[in-house]
DNA sequence: ACGTACGGGACTGCCCGTTTAT
DNA sequence: ATAAACGGGCAGTCCCGTACGT
C-alpha cells in the first residue's frame, strides 16, 4: 500500500550484507537474486535502483564488505604490534573463536570467490586481486616492524613471508572447511606458527 | 547423425573427462551437461545411461578422474624415494613444468570443488574427503620413510606435517590462480622448501 | 515483442481460463504448461509470478473455475424451486444443451481430474472433495426443500439421495464420453429421472 | 551374460500384467515404460519383442486384461441367476470384499482409461467400447433372463436398464475413489438397490 | 526510492524408441 | 529372444533483467 520509505543507505547495505551471506554460502554463480532479495527484504526495484545487475552487487562486495570484514577480524589486531609471530597467533585465535562455525563450514569468503570467479571473470579477478595484494601488505608492514624491533631475522624477505603465511592460512581453512574439523584446523594452524618461530632470530651456539 | 559407438567404456570415459574439464573451468554448479555432452560428443541419453543424473557424475569425477591424476603427476614420483623434500620439490617441479597453465589458469581441481561443494552436498564432502585423506596418507609414507632414512629429523609428527603441505600447496595454488602469475607461486613454493628444510637434522654447533 | 499487459487480474484469469481448457482436453499431467501459455498469450515469467508451479495453478482452477462454472450451468437453476425433479430436468436439459459438445467430448471436468488426479496427489483429492461435497449439499438442500413443499417423500433421506444423483450423473457422462453418444446420454438420464420419479409421493392405492 | 530364456507366453503375460498395474494407478499416459518393465523384470528389448510400441501394449491390455477381470470377479456370477437384482447385490459385495482396497484407491480400471484416452486416441476409444458394450450385454441377458423368470417386471428395457447400472456403478466408484470411504460407496450402492428393487413386479393393492 | 508484473531464455531430468550385440 | 547402449526431444523449474507504476 504506503511506500515503506527506507533509508537509501541502509537499503544499500542491506543488499550488500544480504547478498555476502548468499554469496558465502552458495557461490556467486549459484547465489540466487530472489534467496538474496528475500533474505534482505527487498525486492528487484531496490536492486536494480542501487546497482547496475547482479555482477556489479558482486563487485561491491568484494570492495566493501569483505575488506572492511577482514580489517575488523584480523589486520586492527597487528596495527602497531613489534612481536608480529605472536600478535599473528592472538589474532588469528581470536578470529577462530569469533567466527570459528562460518569458517569452519564456508571458508574464507574471500578465496571462496577467487577460486570460483577469477578465471571467468576478470572483474572479479582484479577486484579480489586489490584485496589480497593490500592483505600481503598489512602483513608484509607487520613483519618489517618486528625486524626493526628485533623480533624476526633481518634477512627475512618480508613480503615473500607474507605471502606464504597468506596461502598457508588460505589452505589451512580449505582442508578444515572439508573435513569440518576444528581440531585439524588447530594442528594446521600449529605447523604455521612452528614455521614462524623459525624466522626470529637464532639463539648463538654456545 | 551421431554415429552409434557401442563401446560402453570409451563412452562412460569420455563423459567423466569432459565432465573434468568444463567442472574444472566453470564449477559442478555452473557447469552445463549440455556443454559437458557437446565436448564428448554425446548426448542426454548416454549420460542418462551411465550416470543416475549431474551429481552422480560429478561423484565419479572425483572417485575416479582425480586421484588418478594426483597419482601420474605428483604420487608417483614420491613412490620409494628416501630424501622426501628433494623427491617432492622435483614432483612438484614437473607438474608445475607439465600442467602450469592449466594450474595457474584453473588451480587443483580438488580443492575447487571442495571450496564449491563441500558445505552443500555431503555425499562431495565425503568423496573428496577421501580423497584428500588418501593425498595425506602419501605424503606421511613417504615423510616416514625419510625419517627411517635419517634425510628428515625423527621428531616430526609426519602426518601433521603431510596435512600442512598439503595445505600450503593449495594455499599457494589459490593464491596464484588469482594473479596468475608463475613467478609469484614459484615464490610462494619457496618458502614452502624454506620450511621443509627446517626439518632436516640439525647441523651439530661447532 | 509480446506487450506487456500490466492487468495482473486479467492475466491470472486468462492464465486459469487456459489452463481449464487444456485439462480439460489432456488431464492434468499431459497438459503441457507450454500449450497453457500459448493459449494464454503468455509466458513463462507470467506464471511463474502468479502460481508458484503447474500443480498450483491445478489446484487454482479446482478452486476457482470449476465451481464457478457448476453454479453458473446448474445450480443457479436449483436456487429456490420446490419440484426437484422437474427443476433438475430441466437444469440438465439446458446444459446439455448449451455444453452438450464439451460434455460429450470430454465429459465432467470435476471428475475428469479426480479420476486422474485423487489417487496421486492429496492436494488435488481434497480440494477436489470440497467441490463434490458443495455439489451434494446443494442437491440436498433442493430435495429437503421439496419434501416440506410435498412434492417428494418426506422419508427419503436428502443426502443419500444427493449423493447418488450425483454419482448417475457423473456414471452417465463417462459412459457417453466414450461412446460420444448424446442419445445413449439421454437414454442414461431418463433412467435416472425414472428413478427420481419414484421417489415423489405415492398415490393412494383405492 | 547368459540369456535367461523365459518363456514368450510368460514374458508376454508378465508385460500385460505390469503394464495394467502400472496404468491402473498412473494412467496410460503418465505411466513409465521404464517403471512396467522394471515392475516386470524385464527390459526394452523384450518388450519391443513383443508390442510394436507402448500404445500398442495398452491396447493389448484393455483387450486381453481388463475384460477377463470383469469375467473373473462379476460376471461369473451373473451366468445362469434368474434372479438379477439379488444376484447382482452379491457379485457387488463380493468384489467389493475381494478388490475392495484396490476399487477405493484407484476405481475401476476400465472407466480409467475411458476418462483419459477415449477423447485424444480413437483407438483406445473403440476397444474400450467393445469392453463396454459387451458389459452392458451382460448385464441385458441376466436382465432379460429374470424377466422370462418373473422377478423382473417385463415391461423394462433391458438395454437401457443395463446402461444405468453400469453408469450408476460407475458413478459411485468415482466418487467413492475421491473420498476413499467405504462407507460412502456403500451408501451410494444401496441407492442404486433401492431403485432396482423398484423394478420388481408390483405387489397389488389389496 | 522502491514494488509489481512480466518477458524470454537456459538448464536438468526424464522419457520413448531404435540399434547393436549376445 | 533378450539385454545393453544410445539418440533426440520436451517438460517443468528457475533465473535475470526490464518496463511500468507509485
Amino acid at each position: 500500500m504506503h511506500t515503506v520509505r527506507k533509508n537509501p543507505v541502509q537499503t544499500r547495505e542491506a543488499l550488500l550484507e544480504a547478498a555476502y551471506e548468499e554469496m558465502q554460502r552458495y557461490g556467486f554463480q549459484s547465489a540466487s537474486l530472489s534467496a538474496i532479495l528475500r533474505r534482505a527484504g527487498l525486492t528487484k526495484g531496490a536492486m536494480y535502483h542501487h546497482f547496475e545487475n547482479k555482477t556489479a552487487l558482486g563487485y561491491a562486495v568484494v570492495e566493501e564488505v569483505i575488506p572492511a570484514r577482514f580489517q575488523r577480524d584480523v589486520f586492527v589486531h597487528l596495527e602497531d604490534g613489534e612481536d608480529f609471530v605472536t600478535d599473528l597467533r592472538r589474532a588469528l585465535e581470536n578470529d577462530l573463536s569469533v567466527n570459528g562455525e562460518e569458517l569452519l563450514r564456508h571458508g574464507c569468503p574471500l578465496n571462496n570467490l577467487a577460486q570460483e570467479m577469477s578465471p571467468i571473470d576478470e572483474g572479479f579477478r582484479v577486484r579480489i586481486d586489490q584485496v589480497f595484494t593490500w592483505a600481503i601488505g598489512r602483513f608484509a608492514a607487520a613483519i618489517q616492524r618486528s625486524q626493526q624491533a628485533g623480533t624476526l631475522r633481518p634477512q627475512v624477505e618480508a613480503r615473500s613471508v607474507a605471502l606464504f603465511i597468506l596461502a598457508a592460512m588460505e589452505g589451512c581453512l580449505s582442508l578444515a572447511k572439508n573435513t569440518h574439523d576444528r581440531e585439524q584446523l588447530q594442528r594446521c594452524g600449529q605447523a604455521l606458527f612452528d614455521y614462524l618461530e623459525t624466522l626470529r632470530p637464532a639463539k648463538e651456539c654456545p
